[in-house]
DNA sequence: AGAAGATAGCTTTTT
DNA sequence: GCTATCTTCT
């Protein structure tokens, strides 16, 4: 096997096979290819079987390179290997062994982030005035899953939340339902309930191998420490300085706990930064310099001088993305290609007037992340449609399609159902014969149900796309969207629902087996695919949020929207919460090779409203000296200076007189002082990432402190 | 039941 | 400024 290609470090991190070794990889090191190569070195060097390496990533994208990389190495089709998320490692084993933990069966329903706030919502719809919002309480769940120290202080809160989680676990057990977090939990229980699986899986792993080691919270670490507990060949790589998961509970101090768990470690570091040229590497080493608690580490580079990176002060965002736009030719004039730009920014809503500009300058883009493909309302309902065929028994998506297209049952006729079903101990789906009563609603059950049985019946006379179409006609979904829906939304949702059915079109070529157990197959796991898991990167202009941009490098990468309140994200308050700021600030350098772009706005519009905006402190920190300052910009552009205009001015119904110096509460930008006013119209200084605005003084979003 | 109109809530970051 | 959800009217 050729290894003439690694250095000395990353030569000794592919051999150093038995035993636990840490890899502290930076930014650019080679970190990939350490993985893969070492991979194919213990497959190809020490006949490892395939079957016996564990290789987890954090994202779909991340795993499938992998296998394409070691199929590529070794000549081989690495396919079926163990090479994956954590959650879709938990999915896979927890389809081999959760029929041991009754009621859950192996044809679990996987819910998303979605489905869940939906669960929540109608528990909480039926319990009347609480305290948390749905969405607070769906966090709350998912924190308390995955921080081990979580606790709510506020006794009352307290009892809320564990009457609702209560509800929601039982909901999701009766349904046999999962959530992201489930499958790891369930995972770590079916592991130590039952000794004999957990000694089958540590038998059969004898190589594990994880990435992003620093971005693993307290569960998955846990859940790899069991496995790997009898072999001990357990591999990490990571990089502190990119961690930028800790909202999700990654754990910074797994990485000294793993030193203290696994005696004997082995600690590799890779220094030498492959990718950028000298001068972002010294701005990526300037800004992180800042973070008090990092430890100290630096990376060092051979690679030859560029030019410095650029930064723009720009008037409006709309100057800020004409900029953009202008560099983005003038680079493409120069010879780069469309693809060899990214342009990134902290939360994805940034995207929005980009994709707009990109689109009249006809330059080609393609947004990662955001909406999941998966998540569209339309593709789901397609899921749910061909999981009933299946599972006749899934309740859950049964509540989602039996009205859907209309057919006159509304929730007094479920509630009736489900009632029936829980006595007799059926589905809903099986307890529609039993339904007494008369009515659009009774008849549409019926309807329903003969629908769905004479498709099942001629399951197997189709092609899967086939069947899509067929559903698409006989139930009526297509008619009801160009009734419900303007024409071209209808098309679009078509579109969407076009390309699933080129996603079945795959399955159905993949194997010989009947369109049930293909199905099952495949409907499976389709919760946890996301937009980004094909790579068919054509000649397009990469949209992205720095957090999926983690793992990615590009040519030539612009860092837009750097202002106070948007990177730092005005959600981050405490040190330790901006530290995670700087590192994802790191991460957004380090993805650029050769050209470096920084932006920021003075002005920007904030939920409708002309904001003052002032340059993100990382911006100031920067030794200026590492900047090339392009701060040049002659006059105002158009298009901004739009009149602040509410449709609708309600009365409020506190009778306050605001005055000059009165404290304010503003719905969304919080606390403010009243500067000045003018009639019914007020001047209110809030906090600063929302400056100075002219507000109604009876507007409903106002309110008198 | 369903269209039209009004309003609240929203923007971290992801599997 | 956008959108999901609620309210009101037919």
């Amino acid at each position: 096997m050729d290894l003439s290609g690694l250095n000395k470090s990353q030569l000794e991190a592919v051999k150093t096979t038995e035993g636990p070794v840490m890899v502290m990889a930076g930014a650019g090191s080679g970190k990939t290819k350490v993985l893969t190569t070492r991979i194919s070195y213990l497959i190809g060097e020490l006949g490892v079987p395939l079957d016996n390496i564990l290789a987890v990533t954090f994202t779909n994208k991340a795993a499938n390179e992998m296998k394409e990389r070691i199929s590529k190495i070794l000549n081989i089709n690495a396919k079926g290997m163990w090479v994956s998320t954590f959650h879709s490692f938990s999915s896979r084993l927890l389809r081999l062994e959760i029929d041991k933990m009754p009621p859950y069966t192996k044809y679990f329903n996987i819910i998303d982030d979605d489905d869940s706030l939906k669960i929540v919502k109608e528990i909480m719809k039926e319990m009347g005035d609480l305290y948390t919002s749905p969405k607070e309480m769906r966090n709350l769940i998912s924190k308390s899953k995955n921080f081990l120290d979580f606790k709510i202080k506020d006794i009352d809160r307290r009892t809320e939340f564990h009457k609702v989680f209560d509800l929601y676990e039982a909901r999701l057990k009766k349904d046999n339902l999962l959530d992201f977090d489930d499958l790891i939990i369930k995972t770590i229980e079916l592991l130590t309930k039952f000794p004999n699986v957990l000694e089958i899986y540590q038998h059969k792993f004898q190589y594990i191998l994880v990435d992003e080691f620093q971005d693993t919270n307290e569960l998955q670490y846990k859940l790899m420490r069991l496995l790997s507990a009898k072999h001990k060949n357990i591999f990490v790589v990571g990089d502190d300085f990119q961690s930028i998961y800790a909202f999700r509970g990654a754990k910074l101090e797994n990485i000294n706990k793993f030193q203290r768990d696994f005696i004997g470690t082995k600690l590799i570091l890779l220094e030498q930064n492959y990718r950028s040229t000298k001068e972002i590497l010294n701005l990526a080493n300037n800004v992180i310099i800042n973070n008090p608690n990092q430890i100290k580490k630096t990376m060092f580079s051979e690679n030859n001088f560029g030019s410095k990176p650029k930064i723009y002060s720009a008037y409006s965002s709309y100057d800020e993305i004409m900029y953009v736009c202008d560099k983005i030719k003038e680079l493409v004039l120069d010879g780069d290609s469309y693809s060899d730009i990214a342009i990134m920014y902290r939360a994805n809503h940034i995207s929005r007037g980009f994709e707009e500009q990109l689109m009249k300058y006809r330059i080609p883009y393609k947004i990662y992340g955001g909406l999941s493909f998966f998540s569209r309302a339309e593709i789901k309902d397609m899921i749910a449609y061909l999981r009933l065929l299946i599972f006749n028994d899934d309740n859950f998506s049964f509540k989602r399609v039996v009205n859907n297209p209309k057919r006159g049952i509304g929730k007094s006729i479920l509630d009736k159902l489900e009632l029936i079903a829980n006595e007799s101990n059926l589905s809903l789906y099986d307890a529609i014969p039993y339904y007494k009563g008369k009515g659009q609603g009774a008849s549409g059950l019926v309807e329903f149900k003969t629908i769905i049985d004479s498709i099942k019946a001629t399951i197997e006379n189709y092609k899967l796309p086939d069947l899509i179409d067929v559903l698409l006609d006989e139930t009526g979904y297509k008619d009801e969207l160009y009734r419900t829906e303007d024409e071209e939304v209808a098309e679009d949702k078509l579109n969407n629902i076009k390309e699933f059915k080129s996603i079945l079109k795959d399955t159905d070529e993949e194997s010989l087996d009947s369109n049930v157990i293909k199905l099952q197959g495949l409907l499976g796991d389709l919760a946890l695919r996301t937009n980004n898991d094909d790579n068919n990167d054509g000649n397009s202009v990469i949209l992205t949020t720095y957090h999926q941009a983690k793992g990615l490098e590009f040519k030539d990468v612009f860092m837009v929207a750097n202002e106070e309140g948007i990177f730092p994200s005005s959600n981050t308050v405490t040190d330790e919460e901006i530290e995670e700021e700087r590192r994802i600030c790191y991460v957004g350098i380090t993805r650029a090779k050769k050209r470096l772009f920084l932006t920021y706005c003075n002005h920007r519009r904030i939920f409708g409203y002309d904001t003052d905006m002032s340059p993100s402190r990382f911006i100031d920190e920067m030794d200026k000296s590492l900047l090339d300052d392009n701060k040049v910009r002659k006059a105002p552009v158009v298009n901004y200076n739009k009149p602040i205009e509410k449709k609708t001015v309600v009365e409020s119904n506190n009778n306050d007189i605001i005055n000059v110096g009165d404290k304010v509460n503003h719905k969304s930008f919080g606390d403010g002082v009243v500067v000045a006013k003018d009639g019914m119209v007020i001047t209110v200084a809030f906090k600063a990432e929302f400056g100075i605005k002219k507000l109604k003084a009876d507007h409903p979003s106002i309110r008198k402190r």
